[in-house]
DNA sequence: CAGCCTTTGAAGCGC
DNA sequence: GCGCTTCAAAGGCTG
């Protein structure tokens, strides 16, 4: 299994705070084995990349050894300028002429307009390191490394070799949620442009995506491997939220992972260079923003489209044009975030497929987080929509309005005129979703009765974790109207009504601040048998799938589950579950 | 094949 | 300030 060193080179300098992964061993020799593939390009007798992956094995790392690694290297010069560059290139956009950091993956590009030495190998110069930041967990199989397209490293597709380990999430990978389209073949980040020629042409071409950047390799089929949902939030890891994680190469925002050191990503404060250009919304690295989709590379995934535009040099009005059709998606909230770690998690425990099943689960789940939990999220999210602000300056939600295809309200309010006025009450009718084959849905029938109890015990007693009070908390009664019957009362009272009002724009501040309104919770929870209003006589939603499915097992709920229903509260709720299969 | 379903939260808009 | 609307993810389903 892999493990998780901290720190991963004294030199490093703002770097520190990365972890180097390293697999024992397998890492390394895998990421050599990815370098090895670069040869049959520029068939090097002394692979430096080989040498130095090679020998990071031994005591002496090759940060330590730097450029001195080879036996040719000269100067103290020489060795400042190593440390110069990896300096500098950490701080603009991860390229190295020096072979990177043994535990860091990279990929090499060769840099043709360089000088090639008289034994034909490259010369050091020649080459430029993409160094990941972030280690590689797994490396696919040789044969993709072997596959013919990507020995030349032009053609590096996004399938280049990155595959996250099941096991070990980023931090942040529930924050890559924008989708594989990301990648939009097009965007040529201007300063790098330069540092990348086409190997055939020797001209200098926009490098693809996956030579920017490898975190956004993964297939989609890749994106779902289950994983232990929190893992990367249960404290006992003692990372912080934004850590470098073990496994994960999928930073939502590719360009600060290279970029902004940890610690501004904890805190917060963002290095004036990760601004990005605000004219184009990309970042300085020219990394497009996953939440950056370009509709029309959407629609036609191909590489193909790739580009004339984006070899072609011709800059001017082609290229606005194409920024124009860039679709920057709102940053995930907490539930997003959430449902993206959870998935997984949910569709292999009940082998649901099906989204709209999942999601109420989730939900059901999600308000059967302890505060603490959700809390993580909020703040996840908040840290999401702070990046996304940095990234995005002039960006607004306003401006994804309309961009999806237009729902048919009118339909649905149509048929509201037609009947059943109860339903047309809410945007969301309570017409239960029951997925024909569930093999999670509970016992519905059998313990119909669960609904009657607070669906989510915890969530009564559970004061949020400071989400910002929102307008989705304030309407509440109109989420009742899709909850379950006896559905707690919202867990965040709204900050109005509770708290200052101020905190609504920092959910994170609100969450320092929970504590004043913890104390206003019980108020809220004698209000839920008031509550049983007309709304709660609604038609049972969804939700007369069993709580111990929806909900994990919490202490919280078996406790209600204990007062309510003796019976179920005999087994552990974990089997509960089980034995719905 | 576009849109729906379904969830919560964030944000925008109109009143 | 409140209520409503839209969008964010996801993937099967539907017309």
């Amino acid at each position: 299994m892999p493990q998780l060193n901290g720190g991963g080179g004294d030199d490093l300098g703002a770097n520190d705070e990365l972890i180097s992964f390293k697999d024992e061993g397998e890492q390394e020799e895998k990421t050599s084995e990815h370098v090895s593939a670069e040869r049959d390009l520029d068939d090097v007798k002394s692979s430096l990349v080989n040498e130095s992956e090679n020998n990071s094995s031994s005591s002496d790392s090759e940060a330590e050894r730097g450029p001195h690694s080879r036996p040719d290297s000269e100067s103290y010069e020489r060795q400042r300028e190593y440390f110069a560059e990896v300096l500098r290139r950490q701080q603009d956009g991860g390229l190295f002429k020096t072979p990177p950091y043994p535990g860091y993956p990279f990929l090499m590009i060769p840099d043709l307009g360089g000088s090639y030495l008289s034994n034909g190998s490259l010369s050091p110069g020649a080459r430029t390191y993409l160094q990941m930041k972030w280690p590689l967990l797994d490396v696919p199989s040789t044969a993709a490394l072997k596959d013919p397209g990507s020995s030349s490293l032009g053609p590096l597709s996004n399938k280049v070799p990155v595959v996250q380990h099941p096991h070990h999430m980023h931090p942040l990978t529930p924050l890559v949620t924008y989708g594989n389209e990301h990648f939009s073949p097009g965007t040529p980040p201007a300063h790098l442009s330069p540092e990348i020629l086409d190997p055939k042409t020797g001209i200098p071409r926009t490098p693809h995506p996956a030579e920017l950047s490898p975190y956004y390799p993964l297939s989609p089929g890749h994106v779902g491997q289950i994983h232990h949902p929190l893992g990367w939030l249960v404290p006992q890891q003692a990372q912080p939220m934004y850590s470098i994680p073990a496994g994960g190469f999928r930073h939502p925002y590719p360009a600060l992972a290279m970029n902004a050191s940890v610690s501004s990503l904890v805190s917060g404060r963002f290095p004036a260079h990760v601004v990005p250009h605000p004219a184009h919304g990309l970042h300085q690295t020219g990394i497009p923003h996953p939440a950056i989709v370009s509709p029309v590379i959407k629609q036609e995934p191909g590489a193909g489209r790739i580009s004339p535009t984006a070899h072609s040099k011709s800059p001017g009005p082609v290229k606005k044009e194409e920024e124009k059709k860039l679709h920057i998606k709102k940053p995930l909230n907490a539930f997003m975030l959430y449902m993206k770690e959870m998935r997984a998690t949910v569709v292999a425990e009940c082998t649901l497929k099906e989204s709209a099943a999942i999601n109420q689960i989730l939900g059901r789940r999600w308000h059967s987080l302890s505060r603490e939990e959700q809390a993580k999220y909020y703040e996840l999210a908040r840290k999401e929509r702070q990046l996304h602000s940095q990234l995005y300056p002039g960006w607004s939600a306003r401006d994804n309005y309309g961009k999806r295809k237009k729902r048919k309200r009118d339909g649905k309010q149509g048929d509201c005129t037609s009947g059943d006025n109860f339903l047309c009450q809410t945007k969301k009718p309570c017409i239960p979703y029951r997925p024909p084959e569930k093999v999670c849905d509970s016992p519905s029938s059998s313990h119909g009765s669960m609904l009657d109890s607070p669906a989510t015990p915890s969530a009564a007693l559970a004061s949020p974790a400071a989400p910002a009070a929102t307008h989705s908390e304030q309407a509440q009664p109109l989420s009742l109207t899709t909850k379950p019957e006896g559905r707690a009362p919202p867990r965040f009272p709204p900050p109005s009504k509770v708290s200052a009002p101020t905190i609504k724009s920092s959910p994170a501040s609100s969450a320092s601040g929970s504590n004043s309104s913890q104390s206003n919770i019980s108020p809220h929870i004698s209000s839920t048998g008031s509550q049983t209003t007309p709304l709660l006589s609604r038609p049972i939603p969804y939700t007369s799938l069993s709580p111990s499915i929806l909900s994990p097992p919490n202490p919280i709920h078996k406790l209600t589950l204990h007062s309510h229903h003796a019976l179920l509260q005999s087994q552990p709720l974990s089997l509960v579950t089980k034995s719905t299969n």
